[in-house]
DNA sequence: CCGCTCATGTAACTGGTTACATGATTTA
DNA sequence: TAAATCATGTAACCAGTTACATGAGCGG
């Protein structure tokens, strides 16, 4: 294959991200990254230090990320920026056209037990269905906390990521609430 | 550890979805199990065979699932159906309370290039959200396809399920329509 | 008889998860 | 000074992906 030769290198969602983290957090290190993952209120990626070390050395291997060695006092530390190809590679990613996958419908836990709500005693459905309104109804507050924060800080695009998924949520949560009401309606 | 004695033995949604599939089907062959994931307008799980099949050998093995050879002709093959334990598995996973991050913000591609759009030239921007919109709207008539045909057949919970995942993607294109709207006005 | 779908099977890979161990620095 | 946080590192595991090989039955 020796395909070195300046190849797109189609890479995954999580090693962009975690090159857009970077590119906002700049100078930073691996371990400030490892936070932002940890903090954020998404249970996609669960990415310790398992995960996020060697991918950013496969980044800085690639030479999408650079870095370079820290002592303050007696503590070794790295803080990593991103390349120029490396930003390249970023804008290349967002640009048009997308695959069209990006837009399928998304994995939803919620959604994916209600195939199966058939399985249980009619008596039993509305519970369960309570519960995930319940449930949604305390994210739509998490979500907003992060928009607020974003906004303050004057993050634009973090917090229009995270209008979005607030959208989202509160459409879940509508989704939710009407079909117990249609199912307790008899 | 040897936790054998009827633990409750957390399970993947991965496992409890084909489960509930096997349970919806049954008796059905893994192919058909495979079949259902590869028809799936979502791509979260790609799901071959070589994901599948060890999988339902794994809960034929832990007693959820059972199947009998079948011979039509010269064909061999294999009927699953799902055990009385297996329904009390799949019933358990259904009932309250459920996991908060079942509710969590779930994965979006778009929403996680949206953090990075500050990367691309202002004049780019705009393009990134047109292609998306373009596509989820693509989508919509995709889910309404499945919306009704599961009305068609009967299949009531899958109809409410993919009514909800209508609901994300008309708010998923509104957002970003929203957003694009915002951006273009300065 | 060609090509498609049905149906089984598995071998290699790889990347994310879990789970640690280590030590410096800051804070209560 | 004890506890929490910052920061590094890695080793084992395993589940999902990719990519095949095999062959029966069926429709045109």
């Amino acid at each position: 294959m020796e395909s070195k030769a300046g190849g797109p290198e189609i890479r995954s969602d999580l090693e962009m991200t975690v090159l857009g983290v970077v590119w906002k957090r700049q100078p930073c290190t691996r371990y400030a990254v490892t936070r932002e993952f940890a903090d954020s209120p998404s249970s996609h990626w669960r990415g310790g230090e398992g995960s996020i070390y060697p991918l950013m050395r496969r980044l800085e291997a690639a030479g999408l990320l650079e870095s370079k060695p820290v002592k303050t006092g007696r503590r070794r530390s790295r803080l990593y920026s991103i390349t120029s190809i490396g930003q390249r590679t970023l804008r290349d990613w967002l640009r048009p056209p997308m695959a069209e996958e990006n837009a399928a419908i998304t994995f939803d836990p919620i959604r994916t037990r209600m195939f199966f709500l058939g399985v249980l005693p009619e008596a039993e459905r509305c519970a369960f269905l309570a519960d995930a309104e319940e449930k949604l109804r305390h994210q739509v507050r998490v979500v907003q906390a992060e928009i607020d924060h974003y906004q303050a800080v004057g993050d634009k695009f973090s917090a229009f990521a995270f209008a979005g998924a607030r959208k989202v949520v509160l459409a879940r949560m509508k989704w939710v609430r009407e079909i117990r009401q249609t199912i307790e309606m008899r």
